[in-house]
DNA sequence: TTGTAGGCGTTATCAT
DNA sequence: ATGATAACGCCTACAA
């Protein structure tokens, strides 16, 4: 029994029950390729042949392995998708509307955290890349630009929360800016004229942009800035808290703040009751985001509106059209001011 | 030029400058296969190869392929997490927690929702299995224990948030109970008798627990049972607000709140402003999880401490033990309360 | 201990 | 329009 027969290699507990292709092509009396062809609509196929590889799927419940596709240097059917804290309360709703985006087309998202760190972001995006990812989409982060695009060279991409530039990775971004105009002349428009502003770490992008967005809104209506107002934070509630006292302790008067989002917001609002100080009576506030949460703070929480859910289905969309040849088309919504109970007109 | 030669196909551009295992091995003057027993320790190599490989790993800057490894039988380094809602506050720390914990041993998650519905999670599980994810973690969701255990039959898998059942999935849960139970006795401790409950979807396993915590306090105190405070509602910000119209419109005295999670919370604290209900001063609030946001609201919120993003390293570990062939072993923290302002000594 | 020769499930190339 | 056949990059018997 010296055989040569080439045993097939028992099937491991793992892939037993697994349909193959070359299965569906062998109930439908056809070759593997054509029931490739027909999976792909590669190349034209008989209509009858077509009907019955279509049935062979059908009872046999074959479903393509994205494995094998992946080997076979198609596609992976899966893109990447670097964030930076997969538990930001923030950048949750963008990833959940990329996945639900993505899923209507078969494909997958891969997440991984680059954790606001050069480091790891560059280490996320080598991962996504190793594992042959069909695209990647890019939230945020630190790397410059030019690293970018050196990176994702070979790749479809997106990026997003970051402006355009002009070295060809395609991006897009709410406007932070007319949204914090829109706040702060929430503001004006209600008698104040002592603003402050919470400002997030201005390494992030958005972060300057809404800064502008209120130093545009002082100057169109003739306010002169106070630099003692604004005070640096870093975007949590903990450091809107802290921040809230660092303003007092500067004992500099105001009326109203403008945090430049809203968990700085809940955190202020904290440390002003701590003060004594309440909101809206005496100190009015508004945020940037709306998040959930915003509608059931202690006033609700006047603040500015992006739909981050939207953002993210925007995101798989224009990676979607990158990823079938065509040019990809955001339109994002406007900024809109939601007007609730933590801002009033200025006692005076 | 009737070439026989087979010309290796021109590599895309996608896979240029990809350093293969092949050519590590030319490299360092081996056979394929001496280098991938190095990679995998599947079979003792000679000193001498293996330090000429791994140097030729280093200066050739070689990382395995994921894809193909995953096609030849091999891990794909990836395990599927099957979540409800990526967005969710509450599970984000998890999947944080999973990520944190899988990065460090190589391995990379792929998260799925299952929204909470049978045939949303059946298919992101079988989307998990077509993609040859090493190993499954489910957090908790619907599908029965026997149909999860018929689905997972050859995967390694971890169940979150499920009591452990005889068919043979390793799973553990928080102690939903003690903890519910701790939390009812703190309003006892401080007088009140009258404790209304607000209960998650009964569909959740915990939301039964923590009545059952409630309700186990309740007994211990020798404190009778009255249906009229329990309401039914759904661990959302806005379930927990109706709730307590709901609660309010029967007429039924209370003096505190044991809501079964932090979200309703929220809600409920605002729904108590709105009939000019303070807290703690005419109501007492205690709340579950300890979400981030609890330390801000106002009055900060006192609750139930359960470290979910522990809960997904650990959860992540046993992963990771099991795909070791070791027995996985889980020691959670108990349930801790966590005092701040909520809450107070029933005014009588 | 090490190398050789398939094979994993698809896609792509080249014939027919 | 359709079928062989060779990759894709790695793992794993089997042989040496």
């Amino acid at each position: 029994m010296s055989s040569k027969l080439p045993v097939k290699k028992a099937p491991s507990s793992r892939t037993e029950g697994v349909v193959t292709l070359e299965q569906v092509a062998l109930r439908a009396g056809v070759s593997p390729s054509t029931v490739s062809r027909i999976l792909n609509g590669t190349a034209i196929v008989s209509e009858a042949k077509k009907a019955a590889v279509d049935e062979a799927i059908r009872e046999l419940g074959f479903r393509p392995n994205p494995v094998a596709r992946g080997l076979a240097g198609g596609r992976t059917m899966s893109v990447g998708v670097v964030t930076q804290r997969i538990a930001s309360p923030f950048y949750g709703e963008a990833l959940s509307g990329i996945e639900v985006a993505l899923e209507t087309a078969g494909y997958v998202p891969l997440f991984v955290s680059g954790n606001w760190n050069e480091v790891d972001e560059r280490k996320a995006i080598e991962s996504l890349l190793s594992r042959r990812v069909d695209g990647v989409i890019v939230l945020a982060g630190r790397l410059s630009n030019q690293e970018l695009k050196a990176l994702l060279a070979n790749v479809p991409s997106v990026v997003v929360g970051r402006q355009p530039s002009p070295n060809g990775l395609f991006s897009f971004s709410f406007d932070n800016r007319a949204g914090a105009k829109l706040a702060t002349e929430h503001l004006i428009d209600l008698g104040h004229r002592r603003i402050a502003l919470l400002q997030g770490d201005l390494i992030h992008e958005d972060a300057i942009e809404r800064q502008s967005g209120y130093l545009d809104a002082l100057a169109a209506a003739g306010i002169p800035v106070d630099p003692r107002l604004i005070v640096q934070s870093d975007y949590t509630e903990a450091g809107g808290m802290l921040a809230v006292s660092r303003l007092l302790e500067r004992e500099v008067g105001f009326s109203a703040i403008f945090s430049s989002n809203d968990q700085m917001a809940y955190g202020a609002m904290l440390g002003l009751s701590r003060r004594n100080l309440r909101v809206p009576d005496d100190v009015s506030v508004v945020g940037f985001d709306d998040l959930t949460m915003s509608r059931y703070t202690m006033p609700p929480l006047t603040t500015v509106r992006q739909s981050v859910y939207e953002t993210g289905t925007q995101a798989a969309a224009a990676m979607l059209a990158l990823l079938q040849g065509a040019v990809p088309e955001v339109n994002l919504a406007a900024p809109e001011l939601v007007m609730r109970e933590s801002a009033r007109r200025h006692a005076r």
